[in-house]
DNA sequence: ACCTTTCTGTGCGCTATCACACATATAGTG
DNA sequence: CACTATATGTGTGATAGCGCACAGAAAGGT
């Protein structure tokens, strides 16, 4: 496969042109995620961005008292590292691989060099950035109103769309971390879940069986944040 | 007083350079806010960006069933409508003014032709959206791991900053809309905030009292945003 | 094969918050 | 000044989710 065809498994730079691609594709490098990796740390210095292929990553914040909840999901159909461009370097939040696999760094001035030329490049990561913003702010609203299992549906079919297979390789344990929810309050809800047949597991491989079903439980933030990603990004 | 010394009111205008600001002021006109006030609604054209200087702005969603839930606030300290540099036109939420007063307002192609110069305009607007980030992520935590009444202290001190005024003019039953609560749970925190001397409130009035000992009360979510923000936008 | 670690299941009492119902008090209006 | 709309206070019962404790089951190392 050529470095083209393995770097458009991001959707962001699948988009791009060829004359702005050709620029930026002497500065992509491709590094592995494995689960659980820290790709940054709250506040941490940050040297590049990174475009997922078939990695998944996630935005959360750590509480001094360890409790952690997540805000955001980055997938192919972003970047993670959104601070550099924005101007702030750096932000309090921590992102962590949620599903192992391939992305594509680039250093922070050669990502700058290209935005600064106002054109397509920065038009495209600012719309992306703006469907993070309705991604984050959608995990406000629905954190507050709706129950766990609720969100528990929401974030499997989050995770699924951002995963390249059904099965997904995480525990009761990292969801309630992820959820902001006791670990039991996980195991419970997933459990009423696989008696209604939409998924099924053993220890640490979540298999989704029926998608349709887990839409139709799924509170509206699901959809909202995918139109809106849909309206950004096409 | 003169335009200039009006609409430094606002901070982010107050730090443009006199060359910048120059080629803005024409555009800017100033626009007077009432309590309750729609600025913007979910998924509406936006003509303008609103630049606050005594009034502020919630941002928030309405869910199908009618509830709502703030996830950002909108002062002197930043501006209304990131959406039109960012590049989407739109958002799925909603503007409301929660604090009477004036605004300057700027057309969406008076503020893009500077924005898109790339300079030190550009660079505000968008580490004032990184701030904005972490005030919506920071909400979105908060919503999970925190009770009502640290939210409650949370938001007073938030809508207090941005206040010019010790006395808050707002109701329960609007409060509750923006934490995404009950309006009987916001009587029983706020009881007990008056209990404790922090503040004092009839009718849709409330003082504030004791700022100190809201500070002491209130999660670690306000100061992390704030001091984010400081360290964005000095 | 054994031991240890990890993951999931379950029970129990507790608290925060909810939903609803209604009482009371104040402000504004004619 | 009476009337009405609005704002706040209070009670009651239901429920979701919490914290803790521990049991059983599966995986993995040696």
């Amino acid at each position: 496969m050529t470095l083209a065809a393995e770097t458009s498994g991001n959707r962001l730079l699948g988009s791009l042109t060829a004359e702005a691609y050709e620029r930026l594709a002497p500065h992509l490098e491709p590094v592995s995620f494995s689960l659980g990796e820290v790709v940054y740390e709250s506040g941490g210095h940050m040297r590049h961005v990174y475009f997922p292929t078939t990695s998944h990553i996630s935005l959360l914040y750590t509480m001094l008292d360890g409790s952690t909840a997540e805000m955001g999901l980055v997938g192919n159909e972003g970047v993670v590292g959104i601070s550099l461009f924005m101007g702030g370097e750096t932000t309090p939040n921590r992102a962590m691989v949620q599903g192992g696999g391939v992305a594509f760094r680039m250093k922070a001035k050669a990502m700058l060099d290209e935005f600064k030329r106002g054109a397509e490049f920065q038009h495209l990561l600012l719309r992306y950035t703006q469907a993070l913003i309705t991604q984050i702010s959608q995990t406000a609203v629905c954190n507050r109103l709706h129950s766990v299992e609720q969100r528990l549906c929401r974030w499997l079919l989050m995770t699924h769309d951002r995963a390249d297979s059904d099965e997904l390789q995480m525990t009761h344990e990292f969801i309630s971390n992820m959820l902001g929810v006791r670990r039991e309050g996980v195991t419970m809800a997933a459990q009423r879940l696989q008696e209604m047949g939409m998924i099924s597991y053993v220890r640490g491989h979540i298999i989704i069986l029926d998608r349709e079903q887990l839409l139709a439980r799924v509170c509206e933030c699901y959809q909202v944040v995918k139109d809106e990603h849909t309206r950004l990004l096409g």
